[in-house]
DNA sequence: TGCGTCTTTGACAATGATTTCCGCTATCCG
DNA sequence: CGGATAGCGGAAATCATTGTCAAAGACGCA
């Protein structure tokens, strides 16, 4: 029997595969499904499984390296983000998306919920609409 | 061959599972997945099949008339809300719900939206948190 | 540097909500 | 009232995502 080894640092491996999940984000635009940055990686030659994909996008949402979207339509969309916490214009047709920012929205996030006492609070915004583009053609 | 009756004025009919859904939204509080409302149907002795009360939860969504979440976890819930548009305060424990107005925060959308040529614009804003009750418990 | 252990991997099966299929029924209009 | 068709409904299909578990690689230590 094995005695729990407190001493093993049961700390993050750096693998070939986490790696190149996370440089394949690093080089990809937009949003892209687990399922597309699979396909991605197998076209590059990466043999990385599908499980190991979802998992490694988990963990890196979870750390907030990447920024997950539920579109209505049921695929989650994954995407490297650039940092601090912002929110997203979605094009419906074209699908092309813009990063926007907004303090006072966050902040009034903020103070409705702790106004219900409501603490540990987290909020997801999307703006869906057409853009130039797609409304013009 | 049948030839096509354009006289048949296809307008929506109106049936009794129809109602039925409607009448149970109406009375219903709070969040619910399509599969709950359906049992609760059972339960009161409509016979209502499942695949009807998932058509007329996305024809009552489409026409604006109920509200739908996508919470993380992946059941769709629908709920009949207050007329007007509004926003919702979930708290991820105990599943409670509160409606948020935020005039400021639909302007700031319309605002941004247009700022980047975005026309026909909506929008999606959900926070979660945990409630006074569930964070003393 | 070599070894042992433990994390991670990955192929496949399982899950479970939602959608599709298609024959049958009920509703609506004339 | 009667014919035509929109809507119903049970079961099967779909499909992204998650669970399982044996095998392989990575990391710490000697």
């Amino acid at each position: 029997m094995i005695a729990d080894n407190a001493a093993q640092s049961a700390a993050v491996r750096n693998t070939r595969q986490r790696t190149a999940v996370s440089s394949l984000l690093a080089e990809v635009e937009g949003f892209h499904s687990a399922q597309d940055l699979h396909a991605m990686l197998r076209d590059r030659g990466e043999r990385v499984g599908l499980t190991t994909v979802y998992r490694t996008l988990q963990g890196l949402a979870d750390s907030g390296e990447i920024d997950v979207m539920r579109p209505p339509g049921g695929e989650h969309l994954y995407r490297r983000c650039s940092s601090g916490h912002h929110h997203h214009l979605v094009c419906r047709s074209c699908g092309s998306t813009v990063e926007v920012e907004g303090p006072a929205v966050e902040s009034w996030a903020d103070r409705v919920a702790a106004q219900h006492g409501f603490v540990d609070v987290s909020h997801t915004l999307e703006i869906f609409g057409t853009c130039k583009d797609c409304a013009t053609a």
